[in-house]
DNA sequence: TCTGGGGTCCTAGGACCC
DNA sequence: TCTGGGGTCCTAGGACCC
């Protein structure tokens, strides 16, 4: 247990990443409520808030919320005279950057990194051999950090991926938490099941009507009732609430599939604008294929979701790869079009989203 | 309140093959 | 008339994550 075998994972989660790379770049920001996301046209606005910096989190705004709510929530907040909230764009490219730089900070700390999103890592520090040692690492990563990139990051050390991930988010902003093996399950037992990985939503109230909300109700389940309840994930669940997760720490590896979607700023069936934005989504589709080093694809799903949110994709596999946008064109409009007429779409209902992916890379 | 865009993984049925 | 077992591929949908 203790000794050369010793496991030792950090995660280290940027705070309100998007959100706080712009105050950094913006001194006149510092202090005011800020959303990163969606144009919200006045209230009228589609789509959703990407980052809320901690003061738009006092109002109320939190990531996902439809940026009308959030526009709502700013306005209820300015006629009680406080400030109203900053809505930014998303500037991708930036944070991207940014994101680099972070991961090769972390990168001079730790010989295995995994990039878990555009704002998270996961570093092996089994080598440090202790968790003493191991929190030393991780102020030094903070800092550095910090000193760099004028950012801050909450971080969590745990003896897998599954324990350093959920002690990240214990602290945050700037937080460090620590959970030893031997404190694992403890640190678990109190936590509402929602913070176990995998659990989301659905799964939450499927539990909790049964009368199970925290971890500790969800262990009164053998692993063959919640086999026989959820399935492959059931297994995976047992292991995790007893603070078990063996996954390795992955460098990086080559992603299955390339997709672009866009939802429109009206519902629509025009088949001349679909078109057009249909060969646009195939031509950034191609463009990012080649610049992820794949000539080749060999499946194509498009994806039409109607004004009432009904999602529905269509796939094809061609016998032989194909590697033009003008065969990815030809794919995708044959499998959107009976969207567009009585096929597929008996009631006509507009479209307000469409998106194209390709898999079987090659 | 009205729901983005980028992904991964799992399930389940049917086709097909041995 | 009743009818295997296993494996793989394809397709559609759904849950989940950031």
């Amino acid at each position: 247990m203790i000794g050369r075998s010793m496991r030792i994972v950090a995660h280290i989660d940027m705070d309100a990443f998007f959100a706080a790379v712009e105050e950094r770049d913006t001194p006149r920001f510092g202090g005011l409520p800020l959303a990163v996301g969606a144009d919200p046209e006045g209230g009228k606005g589609r789509g959703v808030v990407s980052t809320a910096n901690y003061k738009a989190r006092e109002y109320g705004i939190h990531s996902a919320m439809p940026i009308s709510t959030a526009w709502r929530l700013s306005e209820a907040a300015r006629r009680q005279g406080k400030p109203p909230v900053l809505f930014l764009s998303v500037d991708m490219k930036k944070y991207a950057e940014v994101s680099q730089r972070v991961m090769a900070i972390i990168r001079g700390f730790a010989p295995v990194v995994e990039e878990a999103g555009i704002d998270e890592a996961y570093a092996d520090l089994s080598f440090a051999g202790s968790y003493e040692k191991t929190e030393a690492v991780c102020r030094d990563i903070k800092q550095a950090i910090r000193d760099r990139e004028r950012l801050t990051a909450s971080v969590g050390i745990g003896p897998n991926k599954l324990i350093a991930k959920i002690a990240s988010n214990e602290k945050k902003p700037d937080g460090l938490t620590v959970v030893r093996e031997q404190e694992a399950e403890a640190f678990l037992e109190p936590l509402p099941v929602r913070k176990i990985p995998g659990i989301g939503p659905k799964t939450e109230a499927e539990l909790a009507k049964q009368g199970v909300r925290l971890v500790r109700d969800l262990k009164r389940f053998s692993r063959e009732e919640l086999q026989e309840w959820f399935g492959k994930r059931g297994a995976e669940f047992y292991e995790m609430i007893r603070g078990q997760d063996d996954t390795p720490i992955q460098e990086n590896y080559e992603p299955k599939s390339i997709g672009e979607e866009e939802t429109f700023d009206q519902d629509t069936l025009d088949a001349i604008f679909i078109g057009d934005r249909l060969k646009d989504l195939c031509q950034e589709v191609m463009q990012r294929l080649s610049a992820e080093g794949f000539r080749q694809f060999r499946t194509v799903v498009v994806k039409a979701r109607f004004a009432d949110f009904e999602t529905h994709t269509r796939t094809h596999t061609l016998p032989q790869p194909a590697d033009s946008v003008a065969a990815l064109e030809l794919e995708t409009w044959k499998l959107l079009l009976p969207f567009l007429d009585r096929r597929e779409n008996p009631k006509r209902k507009p479209i307000r989203l469409i998106g194209v992916r390709v898999e079987k890379l090659q």
